[in-house]
RNA sequence: GAGAGCGUAGCUCAGUCGGUAGAGCAAAGGACUUUUAAUCCUUGGGUCGAGGGUUCGAAUCCCUCCGCUCUCACCA
């Protein structure tokens, strides 16, 4: 464990001396400065929502409503209290909240304070006389970040700002460092991620980008749910690292004396079960990858992938685009979102172009032409000779083709001989039934008509594993997957969805890292 | 793995031509009963990422290393 803070030398900074004299001096006041259960209090968004309670009420008893405070005009409610004539009282409901404390202000006898929870802000007013004596010393004794439950009525400032009057004081938590800058925030990029409980807290754009998370996974569960999809979950740890041509993490088991890897699919365990009679079933969870990083790559990423009995690629397509069409409607969002400078525009349906027509619209070449396919991937310094043409296509594609998909489109049919593991047309036995989806150039989603032929599933295994260099071939023939085949899996569509990258599309978020919370980082020097 | 950029107070950032380290916020002490990043007065706070080199003198120039970011490579 590394906890780099300057208390490892044993010299405490300036700013954790004085908060340890302040926890102390709470102490010495009778109070737990590591706070307790708090019953009944309020989200802060729920407090807000009561300002229509708030009245004023005349000199003889009647309750008018107060001005409109939320207007591009600003109100003098000082004023206004005293166009009432005297005698008059503001009263509001009694409320209770606690959080936070992100500003803090001191007026004389009067303390202001924000506080903010999961859901807002608000400010809170503690003015001396109204609360305990023991109460208004205890606001000389808080600190920026310091977690505080307040009782109070809820009401306006002469300004106008709704406020909690406090009545009571109820200590929560002491902190001992200090936070960060309270109008900058957290800037630094390597300290947000290191520190991401800091950069939730004071960054709120952060905390609503993974609120946003969660609520796209709930949406994408909730999609499953209407088409009878079961959830499950396979094992993380394997012994033959299939289902993905991806390096794999290696682990050991100490009391088995057995090598491990960390899973890089979900595929073979998903597709076991489809044997097994789960007819549509999915996963979402972490795979692992022991490949580079980059601001679209991390080690670790969240997939979904689903297969569904008696279907193909295309009941793939349409539900792929229901699953993001419903989490874009469950962040509250409209169909044309931002990525960067670019628009992207989600209204359905999305577009479908097969490859052989993507392919000769950006390059001029007939698919058939492979000189000309060659010449033009020498010019693009392809290193064509002595591959097979389907490959160079597919090298030319992914140069000339893939970054120009803005999208979000759906590229179909593919060279057979390019995807090996998928079924292939029974009408055009050159064409794969598999799709990707494509949005601005990056890979969203992937799908196939799956092949349930254990046969021919072994046979390509084979001539896949010969293909592999000795270094790259962690991978191994999978026979028990061959034998749950020879079992009778079901024809299937299957797909596979990057979570993380829908997310970032989703949140306009340009990387990875701000859409997985603790991402891979090195080790604190 | 390669290239480029960055690293200065707890945080956000300046730092000119190489000439004794700066601001705001935060902290400590004080004033203030309607503040809004409150304001005002006072005070303290630095291994300039680490190490080495050049120089009379280095945050600044050079080298090595560490970390982060970006681009590329890798990447069903």
């Amino acid at each position: 464990m590394t906890d780099s803070q300057p208390h490892d030398s044993g010299e405490l900074g300036v700013h954790q001396a004085a908060r340890l004299e302040k926890l102390k001096k709470i102490e010495a006041q009778g109070l737990d400065p590591w706070g307790h259960r708090f019953d009944d209090r309020s989200f802060i968004e729920a407090v807000r929502a009561r300002q229509g309670e708030v009245r004023y009420q005349l000199a003889d008893g009647s309750q008018i409503p107060l001005p409109e405070f939320d207007g591009p005009e600003i109100i003098d409610y000082k004023a206004w209290k005293a166009s009432k004539g005297p005698g008059g009282e503001e009263i509001g409901p009694a409320v209770r909240v606690a959080g936070r404390i992100m500003l803090m202000r001191t007026a004389g006898k009067l303390v202001f304070l924000n506080i903010r929870d999961l859901t807002g802000d608000i400010q809170i007013m503690i003015p001396k006389g109204h609360v305990s004596d023991e109460d208004f010393e205890l606001t000389k004794l808080l600190d920026f970040g310091d977690l505080i439950g307040v009782d109070g009525r809820l009401g306006r400032t002469n300004t106008g700002e709704l406020t909690v009057f406090a009545s009571k004081l109820h200590f929560m938590t002491k902190t001992l460092e200090p936070p960060p800058e309270k109008h900058a925030g957290l800037q630094d990029p390597e300290l947000r991620q290191r520190m991401r409980y800091l950069d939730l807290t004071y960054n709120t754009d952060s905390l609503q980008t993974f609120l946003k998370r969660t609520k796209i996974i709930h949406s994408i569960r909730s999609t499953l749910a209407k088409h009878d999809f079961v959830e499950v979950e396979g094992p993380t740890l394997h012994t033959i690292a299939g289902g993905a041509a991806a390096k794999p993490f290696l682990t050991h088991h100490n009391a088995l004396d057995m090598q491990l890897f960390l899973r890089i699919a979900l595929e073979l365990h998903l597709k076991r079960l489809m044997v097994g009679g789960i007819e549509r079933v999915y996963e979402i969870g972490r795979v692992y990858r022991n490949e580079g990083i980059s601001p679209r790559h991390n080690p670790e990423f969240t997939m979904i992938e689903l297969y569904w009995a008696y279907a193909d690629y295309r009941v793939m397509m349409d539900l792929t685009q229901q699953i993001i069409i419903e989490a874009l409607d469950a962040i509250g969002q409209g169909y044309k979102t931002h990525w960067g400078d670019l628009e992207i525009d989600f209204t359905p349906p999305f577009k479908r172009r097969t490859y052989t027509e993507l392919f000769e619209e950006h390059t001029g070449l007939k698919i058939a032409d492979h000189e000309g396919i060659a010449s033009l991937a020498r010019k693009l310094r392809l290193d064509p000779d002595g591959k097979h043409p389907d490959v160079v296509i597919s090298e030319v594609f992914e140069e000339k083709v893939e970054d120009a998909l803005i999208g979000p489109v759906f590229v179909t049919d593919y060279p057979a001989s390019l995807c090996p593991l998928t079924k292939r047309s029974a009408t055009q036995p050159e064409i794969a039934e598999r799709f990707e989806l494509f949005i601005h150039g990056m890979e969203l989603a992937n799908a196939y008509t799956e092949l349930n032929d254990p046969i021919l599933q072994e046979n390509l295994f084979k001539t896949q594993l010969q293909g592999m260099a000795e270094d790259d071939s962690m991978a191994r023939m999978d026979t028990d997957f061959i034998r749950a085949l020879r079992h009778g899996m079901p024809p299937a569509g299957g797909l596979g969805i990057g979570i993380d990258r829908l997310v970032m599309l989703l949140t306009n978020s340009r990387s990875i890292r701000d859409v997985i919370l603790f991402p891979l980082l090195r080790q604190e020097s």
